[in-house]
DNA sequence: ATAATACTTCGATATTTGTCAAAATGTAGA
DNA sequence: TCTACATTTTGACAAATATCGAAGTATTAT
């Protein structure tokens, strides 16, 4: 993984508002029950985060980009779920701990 | 952890050179060997980095100032090393793996 | 005391970013 | 088809960021 990557998935952690919107995913993720295993409705968490739904467009494109998860559009809505994949790269850097 | 202070790691981490900064002072703390364990002497460092030193001081204030690195003046020269706490904190959560 | 080295601060600047309102697009339902 | 709803695109703008050169500070060596 180049630190080119590594550095965009950073960077689409960055922002506070988008990576709550990341953690609502995520937590959306985790409660497989109600809906389809692992999904996440935009428009059921749209209301809860502080910003505009332009906004959280945008956002959503960069995580997207960041490969930190997956959208497909559902009919008229837009589901997300986590890239698990992504996550474990990250993780598995960050995890590298030294000195020990 | 709140999530302002997760976003400030990182972005701390999401600019290029920055987090080539880090990984420079993560490899020198892996090799505990010449120097005093789990040190890195900037001045060391600086030249394989392309950026100027105005501006890795002011990368390295702000890995400082997230928590990741713990600066230490010796004499005439900069010591870093890495802050293994907080960067459990970041790798954990993003260990959080969903789904699985 | 002077000079050299290592780093920091300051001031400036070009670029990127986060955000919104307004308009556009896509989709489902009446 | 018309309307309502969900999302995206566009255009704009203020704020943050990355970077540099020049000047400043601290420390060591001569």
């Amino acid at each position: 993984m180049s630190t080119l990557k590594l550095a965009k998935i950073f960077k689409a952690l960055s922002n506070e508002n988008r990576l709550e919107l990341f953690l609502e995913i995520m937590k959306k993720n985790e409660t497989c029950f109600e809906t389809e295993c692992g999904e996440c409705f935009i428009t059921d968490i749209i209301d809860s985060l502080n910003i505009g739904a332009p906004t959280v467009s945008h956002h959503l494109k960069e995580l997207s980009n960041a490969g930190l998860i997956i959208t497909e559009r559902r009919g008229k809505f837009l589901v997300a779920r986590i890239n698990a994949e992504t996550l474990e790269v990250a993780s598995a850097f960050l995890g590298a701990k030294p000195g020990q």
